[in-house]
DNA sequence: GGATTAGTTCAACGATCATTGAATTTCAAA
DNA sequence: TTTGAAATTCAATGATCGTTGAACTAATCC
């Protein structure tokens, strides 16, 4: 099982974060991820009404390589977190008004309530 | 002379925004206008060094189509703005984040020293 | 071992993107 | 009215994007 590849944080261009963040499901995602603030609740898996495994695989893969999430690997599955801290750190202020941002588009795709009540993990 | 299109701001979806901030040439020209506070200093031509001039109106076109900027056209000369109030309105805080974020970075098209002195319209 | 689960990889597709260069429009100035 | 400047439009290009479905890995459970 090969180590997931995430870029250093001062190699990602701003261009290049815009582009991770042009795409609805991507968004979405995002504002998922920024839902459950405890690390490693989020569990690739729970994001199936977003789109098919392999469009999943894909949408993650973008967010990773853009610097924007972190994933962690155990077992099967997959965690995924926001790397708040080096973006903050990098970018200051810039991934909370985004994410704010994409929280107010009534279009993006969401996570049910059981999400937001944090009754996924337990 | 038929007049230029602008969207609703309300109409603008983030994706759409994102996908306009996406490029380092509109970075740069979004850096430069926020450079420039009094209104409509900015002409077309000014932003030659950038790129040719199809396709800096390619990238005007973007930016303006995605809310960003706004443009007033004066004689055969068109005249640039950054669209901040709407967007604060609409996005708040985010216009600010994405120009300080776009600013620190190095590898952006930039214009010479006498733009920022603002001696560019005396 | 075999079957199952979680997720990735690959090849293909049509759509959009950034870029080029030539032609065109629109206005101002001589 | 001709000339010139400012900027857009159009057709063409190669590259990348989002999406699909099938094949593939890798870990877990019986």
């Amino acid at each position: 099982m090969k180590p997931v590849f995430h870029p250093d944080i001062e190699d990602v261009a701003p261009a290049d974060l815009f582009a991770a963040l042009a795409d609805p499901i991507r968004l979405g995602i995002l504002v998922a991820l920024s839902d459950v603030n405890e690390v490693d609740k989020a569990r690739c898996s729970h994001f199936t009404a977003f789109a098919s495994p392999s469009l999943l695989s894909y949408h993650f893969a973008k967010l990773r390589e853009a610097g924007i999430t972190r994933m962690r690997v155990e077992g099967t599955s997959r965690y995924l977190s926001i790397r708040r801290e080096e973006l903050n750190q990098r970018f200051p202020g810039l991934i909370d008004s985004v994410i704010e941002t994409a929280r107010r588009d009534p279009n993006l795709p969401r996570l049910g309530p059981e999400w937001l009540s944090g009754s996924v993990g337990a």
